[in-house]
DNA sequence: CAGCGCATGTAAGATGTTACATGATTCA
DNA sequence: TGAATCATGTAACATCTTACATGCGCTG
């Protein structure tokens, strides 16, 4: 059996912690998207089925509704949803699937030319910037206004932060070292 | 579709990188256990078909053995393997699926309580000490045999030392909060 | 009125894990 | 002799991504 499918504890979770007002499946796709998507991702094909399922086991609670003439179903987390959500948050995490593929490339360096890693080394690298200014931002917001954030959303926000200022280290190491390998070769 | 596998470049990448020699399923396997397991993992049931089908295509030659009664199929990588893996290395490295299931379950912790949190945090703590003496030690190892490792191991190695260690200084700090808490709370 | 964002869903297809099946050899 | 390791493979099954399908409302 392939492991189990954590969507419908994301799900949950969100409805549980996130907002306290009704979602739709948009509206958690998109809440996602913009908080948790540097460390879990998940697509509409994924969340529509399982909100289904959810609501089918009396863990989430579905409402029809027609918003300004759009329709859209709303869904809240029910006792028996918090429930599950609690003993699934008491279970020893997995580690999730490792697959780097830059990091792959890296070890095979050896098969091609310096500039190409070079190239996909420092690609990785601004990415890597970008998220540590986006995410510097979005603590300074949080702390702004604490009374809307759990401290351990600032935690997992400043964990992200901390590994991406690893990697950009790490990286400006290893750029210089390509460089240096380029000029002697 | 889903995105294409990259089991065949790195069988290639092992074939054509690490050893010289010829290798079997078998070798291949535990040689990712052995090097590329901590940012890369592969299984049997992945490994045996991918080879057939790189066979088919003359990427890599197999030849059956029987070495002191053991029978096996060792593989070596055709110029039209290096080929193809040199092109793969060219292309620009897609990321990999975000599921950080410990972070997640961090952020959605104002469900469950504290010390659940700072097991499931400590746990993940140890092993990444866990892996920053192996690897310290790999590195060694490396440093001591220059010859037959690329700067490009060496390279990704420092690169898992340095995540790593990164990773046990964010969660000093996040148990440390977490220890307050409880006590505040 | 065209295009974009909102909103929900389904289907296809590939990936990847786990378990099973088989058989030989080595070692205690 | 029994267990562990070597060695190769297949089958079942679930997950997940992508693409497609549909339709409404708002904005330029």
């Amino acid at each position: 059996m392939a492991r189990a499918s954590r969507t419908p504890y994301v799900v949950l979770g969100i409805l549980g912690v996130l907002d306290p007002k009704p979602l739709s499946g948009y509206d958690i796709k998109h809440l996602i998207d913009g908080t948790i998507s540097h460390f879990w991702a998940e697509s509409f094909g994924q969340i529509y089925p399982v909100l289904k399922q959810l609501a089918a086991e009396k863990l989430i609670r579905a409402r029809a509704t027609t918003e300004n003439g759009r329709k859209k179903i709303l869904y809240t987390i029910t006792a028996k949803g918090e429930k599950r959500l609690a003993a699934w948050l008491e279970e020893p995490p997995e580690e999730g699937p490792k697959r780097e593929e830059l990091i792959l490339k890296l070890f095979f360096g050896s098969k091609t030319k310096i500039p190409v890693l070079i190239g996909h080394l420092q690609t990785r690298r601004d990415r890597a910037q970008a998220i540590v200014d986006q995410y510097s931002g979005w603590l300074k917001i949080i702390q702004g206004q604490r009374e809307s954030y759990t401290p351990f959303q600032t935690m997992t926000l400043r964990g992200g932060i901390a590994m991406a200022k690893a990697f950009i280290q790490w990286a400006d190491e290893s750029l210089a070292t390509l460089s240096r390998m380029k000029g002697t070769k």
